[in-house]
DNA sequence: AATTTATCAGACAAATTAGTCTGATTAAAA
DNA sequence: TTTTAATCAGACTAATTTGTCTGATAAATT
């Protein structure tokens, strides 16, 4: 598994966030919405939250928000908040200090491989899959099509 | 994590057999020189042996072997062997059902990092990787270098 | 001021992955 | 034929990740 279920549950809460684009989004709905655990999701926000990518507010009313605009927060922001950045970084196989100088047996073909994933989530903002979501009518929900309540 | 902890070990179990070159390792020989725990180890090249990718020997002399030419024998068939092919399948969201007519916002970046990356290991024999360990005298071992017995 | 609705904090439980251990089995060598 | 050296089988423990629960705290509404 490439991200940590933690983290997939940020990434789809947070690109929820931002297609919705309203003032503070509590938590139940986004747990209901997307067939989260809603204790498990609260604890996964608030690691974002302590982060900086979000601002919660308590109470009425309340919820989290992103606390930048959706255009300057990346997919990779968002990974490195909760899994960090060792999947971009690591070697592959784990050798301590594998690199240029010292290379496992694959360093030469992972690393531009490895470099790909990064770019990959680099390059694509919240705003844009928030765009997307709303144009083509994308779901973000785990439940199974099938089982949808409308 | 991209590859599990049990497969990255498959894996260097896999290529030091290779480079070798020998009839049927001891498995307590690649745990040492590899610094993977025995008894894990083991348990991991069971599977490989299950899934004929090697052949095994009980007694003295024995060990494991490849069972076939390393040079048809690549990363990604160890990998699946192990960890299934799930992670160049799946959706990196974890959505069910993602794909071409049900995509998740990021379906159409991902999916061309994910064909990269099955590509990375399906293009890489274990020969050529040993033929590389030989000669520019790469290391397979997991202990830090200043650990490193003589 | 009291109530309601929300996050925050942290203990706890379950599931998965990683690692350990003991004994049974098998094959070669003495 | 006995001993020895190896894998095989499976139970067990530890660590990590995932998920659950209860109470404290804070903000808005009544």
């Amino acid at each position: 598994m490439v991200l940590s279920k933690a983290c997939t549950y940020g990434i789809l809460a947070t690109l929820y966030v931002a297609k919705e684009n309203k003032e503070f989004v509590p938590i139940r709905e986004l747990s209901d919405e997307l067939h989260i655990s809603f204790h498990f999701l609260t604890k996964i926000l608030q690691q974002l939250t302590a982060q900086g990518l979000l601002i919660s507010l308590k109470g009425p009313k309340g919820g989290v928000k992103l606390a930048k605009d959706p255009a300057t927060i990346t997919y990779y922001d968002v990974i490195r908040a909760i899994d960090g950045d060792e999947v971009f970084t690591e070697c592959v196989l784990g050798l301590p200090g594998c690199g240029h100088e010292a290379p496992c047996p694959i360093h030469e073909f992972w690393s531009p491989t490895r470099d790909l994933l990064k770019t990959t989530f680099v390059s694509q903002s919240l705003e844009e899959s928030a765009y997307q979501i709303n144009e083509l009518k994308l779901r973000l929900s785990l439940g199974h099509w099938n089982l949808e309540e409308e």
